[in-house]
DNA sequence: AGAATATATGTAGAGTTGTTCAGACGTTAA
DNA sequence: TTAACGTCTGAACAACTCTACATATATTCT
């Protein structure tokens, strides 16, 4: 099976013994299945995706694009209730998506990873908006 | 009413008389508060995360990234059965971050959104995966 | 000391999501 | 035509997620 051997399945498939599932084209999905990235990595990679799932979160981190906030200002800022944007923030914290600092009673949130970053920026000029600070200028016309 | 009959902005900061929320630095809400992206957008953006949070997608996508593929050779890849590669692409056909090409009773799905391709490239990197075949520029010392 | 404050956390319930199973649809071969 | 095939879709169910409420912890003020 070598070269653009195309659909070469006319005749019954599961012949081939151990192969459980149909193949159309083998030796792609060889050369893929071998970049593709650790299991860890790819669940590492949807948990970093699924935390900026949430549209609170998602505010709360456009938020602190700008630099650090404590916890009651980002409710005021994103809407949300005190307690949501603690229980949001605790599942950022985790991956360390974000830091905090204390001082005192207060604690102050900041971004923690420079790529989570870039995802936002990327991801605000996909959906046609301007960045943080960044690409401000094209509003109407 | 339900409840909320506890603290409400007793502290003379300089919050507004009308704020229903603690603040501590009212001009820094203000200003992020005007910077943050509408609603829709937001949400839109909250829906493509959610769409690369899931690892059988994101197996699927990062196979994309080399080129179209069936929906069997999909299945044999990423390790999902073929139904469930099917309802994953369904969701990813919706918002256009993939497109489908049909020949016969095949169907050839692709990337169809460059957007899609930068984020899953920096999220490659970000989980410490060189990305595909793209970012390799890593200098060691 | 006690009270007020700022944040953190546990829990329960409604809502959502992903998978599997069964079958439908359109296409190709016999 | 019938049969096999590749893909698509709907329903059902477990697993997960988000929010609100209540409470806990730690800090500051009087």
């Amino acid at each position: 099976m070598t070269g653009t051997a195309r659909a070469l399945r006319t005749t019954p498939r599961r012949a081939g013994a151990d192969c459980a599932v149909r193949l159309v084209d083998a030796d792609r999905v060889e050369a893929v299945r071998a970049r593709m990235p650790a299991e860890s990595d790819v669940g590492d990679l949807a948990v970093i995706f699924g935390l900026l799932s949430d549209p609170g979160r998602v505010r709360i981190l456009i938020a602190l694009l700008d630099g650090e906030m404590c916890v009651c200002d980002l409710a005021a800022t994103t809407g949300l209730s005190e307690s949501a944007v603690s229980h949001a923030l605790r599942l950022l914290r985790g991956p360390r998506v974000v830091q905090v600092r204390r001082a005192g009673r207060m604690a102050y949130y900041s971004l923690a990873d420079s790529h989570v970053r870039m995802l936002l920026d990327l991801g605000l000029t996909h959906v046609g908006h301007a960045g943080q600070g960044r690409l401000q200028a094209v509003s109407n016309s």
